[in-house]
DNA sequence: AATGAATGAGAGTTCATTCAT
DNA sequence: CATGAATGAACTCTCATTCAT
């Protein structure tokens, strides 16, 4: 056995837990999570049935892992593309809207939140970890944004964590539709020209300026 | 033998199925389709496993009666209130939001746009029904209404099928949010707030104002 | 309510057993016991479900009823077709059997033999019923008849028992594979040729004759 | 880990499916298709539930199995058995239903025409292959031999297609008697004896002989 | 570490049977 | 006498899980 097979082969064994894990994704992101049988799981994974018991205790531990696994790197990420930005909160905020499609747009990772919303009532623990480490870290996080933007003047006086969750309603929402219904919807839908629909319509409708049109603040 | 005796049994065969389908609905929206079980379906609508198969030929046939018996009414409904409104666009939008929560916002129907996400890949002519028939309507009038705003000066020039997605997105993802992970978050979520914040971000964004913002419309 | 109508009322009350049983047999022949809907009997029957109840105590003895009304009849008859003809064994066997299809070989009553065959080991007291009763009366009479011939000289010595039992094999097994195999069997089989053949070669098999053929008689 | 001790496993995994079909077949021609339970046949055989459907797709494919896995090696037996004989058609037939009882008489396989014209209605597609396969071709190479005897002066003149459903119908028929009702019947019933009749009978009823005895051959 | 044959609890579904009307 | 809505036990089939190898 010369050392690169036996290399070749730790790192097979070191890789395994993330291809099962990848191959689990696809599958419950697909049909969900009980209409995915592990059988699948473990053929796309190539590997057997009972090695998925190797590395995960059952099918409800490799739904977790699945989205501990991929969610966390992807909050980090974006935690510090937020802090990296600098600029005014509206470049900003567009920015943040246009780059969070090009990373994650086309990947799997984008239908987690349907699949988490189709679970979650089966998964409470699951649920509960989502909405405090992912929805609510980046709800936080933009709703800070948009906080100094409106101490700095350049948007209007106005809820910032309503705002937020109405910048972020129409991201979600977009990737929910496109891993469910889009499918069977015969009008087209461009998701980059939607976000920039989106972008310029809130950003339009959180500036200052001076009002003129008769639209009443509630 | 009175004749409420007699009655009291016809009505019973008379609304056997929308007892059945109401059960059904909570425990569809609650826990998905394949996660709930008929025993449970057939015990919460009081009646026995086989009388479920009386009225429904099997499983998936419930649940498609369950959307379809459900989901028409809604859309008439809906395209009537949306022809008896008049005034201006700004104004009709506002008004139909509002409503539209205040008649739908609590019934269990407000948890079927979350039960046929997520079922979507599942039942593909479902999916494509609820497609064409429901969200394709309301987003049609919805663009008409809003092309109309533009025509008439009120509004500014975007493009009026994405800006309908835009008014609608936020609106169904908080039925969906609400009956999938709002159980789970801590945060305080009103709707009515969240509704009056997105009609004012949304409309602002969207009229016809002498635009001295620097905020670039793309 | 004049006389005739309820008279005519009367007459279908009679009537309904044997009504429901010329409907069993019908369906217990074509599809098996186990695989005959009671649903598709009182249907055929034209009467619902739960009058099947009124005059069946259950599906076993609408069975047994079945074949004890209709099978004691045809021995009956068969009996005193017997007794009734005269003249040599011999032609007395060649009417016999070509009576027999002539009034039972189009009938539904034909497709009992399979019936029962394929039911004994689920029903060993109808079994026995019709060893005892429907068979074993038949196979003795033959036997006595074939006795008598062998007495008389017409015949040559041989075992009268399983002579009659050759002599009703081919007749029943006809019987059986027109109500099971046959449709699948692209060979003409014309029954009355086929019993012509039989009774040919059956009565020459069985006849007194100088025997100068070299054939062993065991 | 010796050798044997995986061969244990190993075998088990190829015998299986011979072990189950086995168990089946008795169950089958015992009490029908549709009366026999899986349950039973798991437990017959030794197995669990589950494991049936590890080699069999459903109960109707583990029926065909059974047909199909234990018919053909009997046909290719009867097929040579026939090519192997020689001497006179007279004692070729005779020896035929002579060494075909002592070869198949006991085995369960004599269970199978029972069985297939029992389920001939419910799985016509079986049926079709069972008359084809099975009887059609006993029957020609039978038919084929009774001509070859007519030819050379040995049999007289007769239709031979009936002729060999006449030598064959009283086999089968003692078959399907033993496996149906014959465990009700009272009176002895003796294969080996009940065949030498029917040879001595049909073999009487076909050579060739100077006829004086008044039967008319129609 | 990895396999895959085997398991068995539990699901959807059927249908003979009952009983209030 | 007749009905048919309702039942629930029993069936076939599935699949997450286990364990000898």
């Amino acid at each position: 056995m010369p050392q690169t097979e036996e290399h070749r082969w730790q790192r097979r064994k070191a890789e395994r837990p993330g291809e099962i894990i990848e191959a689990a994704l696809e599958l419950f992101v697909a049909k969900g999570f009980m209409a995915t049988r592990l059988d699948e799981v473990a053929k796309r994974a190539g590997v057997s049935k009972g090695t998925l018991y190797l590395y995960f205790e059952n099918k409800e531990a490799l739904f977790k892992a699945v989205v501990e696994t991929l969610v966390m790197p992807e909050i980090e990420r974006t935690e510090q593309q937020i802090q990296a930005y600098d600029g005014s909160a509206s470049e900003l905020i567009s920015q943040l809207v246009t780059q969070w499609w090009e990373s994650v747009g086309e990947s799997h990772l984008c239908g987690l939140p349907k699949l988490i919303i189709s679970e979650a009532g089966n998964f409470p623990e699951l649920a509960g970890f989502y909405v405090e480490n992912v929805i609510g870290r980046v709800r936080r996080v933009i709703a800070e944004l948009i906080q100094r933007g409106i101490e700095e003047g350049e948007f209007r006086a106005c809820d910032p964590a309503y705002a937020a969750r109405l910048l972020l309603a129409p991201m979600v929402f977009a990737t929910i539709y496109q891993h469910s219904l889009l499918p069977y919807d015969s009008e087209p839908f461009e998701v980059p020209a939607y976000l920039e629909s989106h972008i310029d319509i809130f950003l339009h409708g959180l500036v200052a300026t001076t009002d003129n049109t008769g639209v009443k603040s509630p």
